[in-house]
DNA sequence: CTACGGTCTGTAGCTCCTACAGACTCAAGG
DNA sequence: CCTTGAGTCTGTAGGAGCTACAGACCGTAG
């Protein structure tokens, strides 16, 4: 039978390899409701095609930006329902550039410290180390 | 009976509250070897003193610092062993450093594409979104 | 003696996947 | 037509690093 309506079916493997998404990870968006249930064949095979692989694009340059998965889902739950304004959006996502930049300097304290104290080490074979007496203090 | 040898034997509340640890954490780590499985009472308590709250603290700023677990308990198995030399810690805070580095710059890329990104959102009432494009494109 | 709080254990949950086992399906080759 | 190999299906376990609970016990003050 010829498809005569949709464009391209494809496999799970198929929308894997085109979205570089691991194959095991879209069974699991599609757990966690994040994509949706896809139409099957008589053998239960799942069948994909367009949509899936922009919607899978979607979540997972936003997993790349650092969105949580429930964030993610919060934005697609705005687009599935229309719902979606500029406004909103711009929210969000700058509530989640606000905790980047909190994650950014708690890291650059941490670097901070531990390249102080790593200059304090003579790096010789000697038991007293200054990180370890930091770590002790 | 009093306690004429030792210094102050702590209960797990109390050995939580002077670290500021949570009380689960505390059996956590001697589950997975990192604190020493500690005397008891008679009855199954476990009987703490200063030895660990020293090693907890420990455990603790290293954990604040960003190492992992696995890092830790290798520093720890130097220290325990007695064979820790400054030239090997530091060497490992050196790679651990290099980590924090790595993530930093990701982080940053992160930040830059999402304030790039929102700084072109108009805020507006208006379902089309240059952070939904962004996404989706 | 009782009540209340601390402790004990094992286990489940959290996040975000990743991987495996055992069964099934499908298309190609002989 | 049968076999073989690759793809798919499901449910479940694991990993990191905790955190939280249930149900049972202990210890002490009133």
């Amino acid at each position: 039978m010829t498809d005569h309506v949709s464009g391209k079916r494809l496999q799970r493997a198929e929308l894997a390899r085109r979205t570089g998404c691991n194959l095991e990870t879209i069974r699991y968006y599609e757990k966690t409701g994040m994509m949706p249930d896809p139409p099957r064949t008589a053998s239960g095979y799942r069948i994909y095609d367009e949509t899936h692989v922009s919607r899978l694009r979607f979540i997972l340059r936003a997993r790349e930006l650092g969105f949580s998965i429930g964030q993610i889902r919060g934005l697609l739950d705005l687009v599935d329902g229309g719902t979606q304004t500029c406004a909103e959006v711009k929210e969000r996502t700058e509530s989640h550039l606000a905790e980047v930049r909190t994650k950014i300097a708690d890291l650059k304290q941490i670097e901070k410290v531990l390249a102080a104290t790593a200059a304090q080490c003579s790096g010789e074979d000697v038991p007293e180390c200054p990180v370890l007496e930091a770590l002790a203090s």
